[in-house]
DNA sequence: ATAAATTTTTAGACAAGTCTAAAAATAATA
DNA sequence: TATTATTTTTAGACTTGTCTAAAAATTTAT
């Protein structure tokens, strides 16, 4: 059984090892959990007692299999449990994290199962981030910037690249929602900016904006 | 805010107010807690500096009004997840207690007031235990034991006095759940025990299981 | 390739919450 | 009311997870 304070680690180290691919240099957990470097030293000795890290002093560590199923398990529960906040409780994207955050501790076996069932075994959270399957696989889902798309091209929103809590308000506000279809009407060369229909609205966004969100290819009509 | 640990030592403090009223021993709370004299001692005291106790040197302790509002919130959180494991997730009676002993910590009011709402607002739980509301006050329902109810008397299961995890199997086989009406047939005099129709059944019950199960008058037809 | 900058680790300290063992206070009993 | 017995508190120690400051290793730059 793990801790609070290790499972922290071991979901930081995951989302650390899915961004560069090789070991996670001790630095990069600390900014990330927001805690000092001699900290994650001293954390990470115990994970590798555990046998859920691989460690070399100086070296940086990586997962091991044990280890990437037990951080995999809590991205499960937080995104399982923040697609109940939003679809059952009425939260909006925003306020999910930081509950999330704590919920993601529960343990119990039959309570995540459950869950899982009770929402219809969901495959995506609210952001668009996939949710791991009960062995931690992920499934992968072809995706694009919005800002890669051309004049006349359409797909469906799927996920966000900034998950800030202000960018997703931002989008709130805009009416722009996981699912939606948004096909770019025109855009402007000498600022990169879009035009775009969503909905049944129109609209102008920044280039910065559309390169913090992800569209899937849009079958069918 | 309170630590998880000042939480439990908050909440067990208040349900034994509930049965002796007067000050909580020091042993009584660490019997509760399994825990040891010495420490309720040394959390007492920071729970007296943090203005939830009032606590006098080998006097026992009694909540502050704030101390009981604290509690009951906890008290209710524990309750309303109750509520919506047996409910929305399928768990049964004795499943229930470990799970919302873990998430009754979560902390967000908005997270327990739009589970409150989901759940239609209940004002019990699924062991018939009344569920404080927002300001901490229960709603008080009279309840008797079955075993004083004489023949051809009926009620309502609303509760169970032992709630442990036996007895409430023991209840589940026997197809006793709360909401039944429960009509006593008959009362052997040798040994107390109870012909009893629930439901479309009869059966007979112990004294024992008639004297853990708690009923309300049961108006109108 | 050697010096400087950066990263990482070690050493020692601290707070929270717990424990054991012994001392102090209270309660029970003869 | 003395004298046990019980309860409660104190004193000191331990664990977990954290921190600061300094030392060691690694990387970068000259």
């Amino acid at each position: 059984m793990f801790t609070l304070s290790e499972e922290n680690y071991l979901k930081a180290i995951y989302h650390l090892e899915l961004g560069n691919d090789g070991g996670v240099s001790t630095n990069a957990i600390a900014e990330k959990l927001a805690t000092k470097a001699s900290s994650v030293t001293d954390m990470v000795k115990k994970l590798s007692e555990k046998e859920v890290v691989l460690y070399k002093k100086y070296k940086g560590v990586t997962l091991t299999i044990l280890g990437k199923t037990v951080a995999a398990n809590v991205v499960r529960k937080h995104r399982l449990w923040e697609v109940f906040l939003v679809e059952k409780l009425n939260f909006s994207w925003h306020e999910v994290h930081e509950v999330a955050e704590q919920l993601e501790h529960i343990k119990s076996a039959k309570l995540i199962n459950q869950l899982d069932r009770f929402l219809g075994f969901p495959t995506h959270d609210p952001h668009g981030d996939p949710i791991p399957d009960k062995d931690g696989n992920l499934k992968i889902v072809e995706k694009s910037l919005l800002s890669t798309l051309s004049k006349n091209e359409s797909g469906i929103c799927i996920g966000v690249d900034d998950s800030s809590s202000e960018f997703l308000q931002f989008l709130d506000k805009k009416g722009i929602t996981l699912g939606k279809k948004i096909t770019i009407l025109d855009k402007e060369d000498f600022d990169d900016s879009l035009s775009i229909s969503i909905g049944d609205k129109k609209l102008s966004i920044s280039n910065k904006i559309a390169s913090n969100l992800y569209i899937r290819a849009h079958t069918g009509q």
